[in-house]
RNA sequence: GCCGGAGUAGCUCAGGUGGUUAGAGCGUCGGAAUCAUAAUCCGCAGGUCGGGGGUUCAAGUCCCUCCUCCGGUACCA
């Protein structure tokens, strides 16, 4: 489906990075790098679209950390949200805005949600035993729980599942119980939610999701497993003191369920987003009008909350846009297993930018883009990937391109005067090559869409290899003015057609041939824009060898 | 336990509604070329598609069963 046909503007986001820990490869591949391809593509080719990410900064697990860090939960956020941002901006992540749910804005936003909610009378009260800790003066999360499991009589069993015999637990099953915290003794005491009726939304649930024919399988099927089990209500307040407050009389101590108000954060950051441009209403365009195309790229972890959680809570208030695609990636491992935050097996990337050119990263991880499957991130492919294809695949054609530029044409694009077969023959292919990538784009094929981008170069390498300019130079100077031209021709378009997975080397390209960012086009990849005659800076090296030494952990 | 996903060349991965000799990239090996970051181009080799059973003229693809890995399982996010 072609973007432009039904839809006037795209709106995407990416997840919201939980605010507890540093961002990681994982990260990246799930929810951020496609996002930010897609993004990249939409704007080159015209189309109105924003990207919308931050971090998601409530919850339990933050204040949990707070206290095991023994400092407090803003202080937790404010060292997470501004490390990240910084990371992704490390990355080229072209996020619009990168804002955070502690905000001002989010929390009158969130609020306000709720009450549209409250005030049409969906939500109801319902009041259930759990367990408390007089000492700490705070119920505990089912997780902050440790117990002897009532089944197997395993005497460390967590509040929510036994990790010994697998038995799903409640924390008040448990024997023993005592806070993971503290080691003390909880007592059981009622407490009263606010519960959002997610059973009365399956119908509509369902009859959305079977509408996407052309939403990924698992994806769908996650969901119809969700729908066969039936949906049942959800509590969507918590005894919490980090997070929004309820905005109704008579709830001390009670917060917004991080899971109901942190979507709301995209909605939050886009309003943020223009409040100081000519038109603050103009978040309303994107949220509210069923001509936008609303995309949630996320981590297979989240396909619930994203799928039928949040389109619930939009359907319920009534005035949104639900989403056009949930394009969800499965997770990328590292070396064979999980990357955990808590674990610390990841790759953060902080620690790799240190290290590697950001564009080496991004080319790594989206030619093995967890799109269908689980996927692993070697060390040694990151090197074999810079080396063997950026390197010695690109880099080295836009390489020995300008040396024969730099060498026998004054530093110049030459004139191309007469064109053979061979020249329109590659001529043609960059174009059928830009519309065959821009499908690959529009139907969230990232993988496909990087590995045909890199195919034009290999062609191009063997456009070189065959018209030989090393020999015209010697005996039709014409002739290998055609060729060179024809080679430059072919970087500027490669600079556009990589822009989305190689935005820095893009950019690079595009100073090495003189011209601005600004003028570039998905459409005018397949066009030649060079003019002779027009000047070139001097060639950078793209992509540098990454030695074995390098990489040996 | 239950729901969902995955298991395909040495490595990393593609393979709508079952259909001719199962694909790509990288790696290996052989050749061509020598402009270039020794970088390129061409070619060969390499797989009983996790195990077993079944349906069918025909199964990587559909059904059953078993094994392994991953996500979720509603108060972690």
């Amino acid at each position: 489906m072609e973007n432009s046909e039904k839809f006037k503007r795209i709106l995407v986001t990416s997840a919201l990075t939980y605010a507890n820990g540093e961002t990681h490869l994982g990260h990246i591949a799930g929810s951020i790098l496609p996002a930010d391809m897609y993004v990249r593509y939409c704007r080159l080719s015209g189309y109105d679209v924003i990207y919308i990410c931050g971090s998601d900064e409530y919850g339990t697990a933050i204040e949990m950390s707070a206290i095991k860090e023994g400092i407090s939960p803003k202080e937790i956020i404010d060292k997470y949200h501004f490390l990240n941002k910084q990371s992704y901006e490390g990355l080229g992540m072209s996020f619009d805005i990168y804002s955070r749910t502690s905000t001002d804005i989010h929390k009158k936003n969130s609020q306000d949600f709720f009450k549209v909610l409250y005030d049409k009378g969906l939500l109801y009260q319902k009041s259930e035993k759990q367990l408390y800790s007089e000492k700490e003066k705070r119920f505990l999360a089912d997780r902050f729980v440790i117990g002897t499991c009532p089944v197997c009589g395993y005497e460390e069993a967590r509040g929510d599942e036994c990790e010994n015999c697998g038995s799903a637990l409640s924390p008040l099953e448990l024997k023993n119980p005592r806070s993971t915290i503290t080691g003390d003794t909880p007592v059981v005491k009622e407490s009263t939610h606010y519960y959002f009726p997610l059973s009365k939304y399956q119908d509509s649930l369902d009859k959305w999701i079977i509408s996407k024919s052309d939403w990924k399988p698992n994806v769908v099927n996650y969901c119809k497993g969700w729908f066969k089990t039936g949906l049942q209500d959800r509590a969507i307040t918590r005894d919490l003191n980090w997070g929004v407050p309820l905005p109704v009389n008579n709830s001390e101590g009670k917060v917004i369920y991080v899971w109901f108000e942190a979507p709301i954060g995209y909605i939050s950051n886009t309003i943020e987003l223009f409040q100081n441009s000519k038109n603050p209403d103009k978040w309303k365009e994107y949220w509210q009008s069923n001509d936008t195309k609303l995309v949630h790229f996320l981590g297979k972890d989240n396909i619930i909350f994203h799928a039928i959680f949040f389109p619930a809570m939009l359907m319920a208030h009534e005035n949104y846009v639900l989403a056009e695609n949930v394009p969800a990636n499965e997770f990328m491992n590292l070396e064979g297993s999980k990357q955990s935050k808590s674990k610390g097996h990841a790759i953060y990337v902080k620690d790799v930018l240190e290290k590697f050119n950001p564009d080496t990263i991004r080319y790594t991880i989206a030619t093995n883009m967890p799109e269908n499957k689980d996927t692993d991130f070697y060390w040694s492919d990151l090197q074999a990937k810079n080396n063997n294809e950026l390197g010695a695949i690109l880099g080295n054609f836009v390489n020995r391109t300008f040396v024969f530029a730099q060498k026998y044409f004054e530093g110049t694009v030459p004139e191309a005067n007469e064109y053979l077969e061979i020249d329109k023959n590659i001529i043609n292919s960059i174009k059928s090559y830009s519309s065959s990538i821009a499908s690959y784009y529009e139907n969230y094929k990232f993988k496909d869409a990087v590995s045909e981008t890199m195919n034009l170069v290999r062609d191009a390498n063997k456009y070189f290899n065959d018209t030989e300019p090393w020999k015209a130079i010697k005996d039709d100077k014409a002739r290998c003015a055609v060729i060179i031209n024809t080679c430059l021709q072919l970087c500027r378009s490669f600079a556009v057609l990589f822009n989305p997975v190689l935005p820095f080397s893009s950019e690079k390209l595009l100073r090495m041939l003189n011209i601005s960012e600004e003028a570039i086009t998905w459409k005018s990849a397949a066009e030649l824009k060079l003019k002779a005659g027009s000047k070139l800076n001097n060639p950078e090296i793209l992509f540098r060898k990454i030695e074995d030494t390098e990489i040996d952990k």
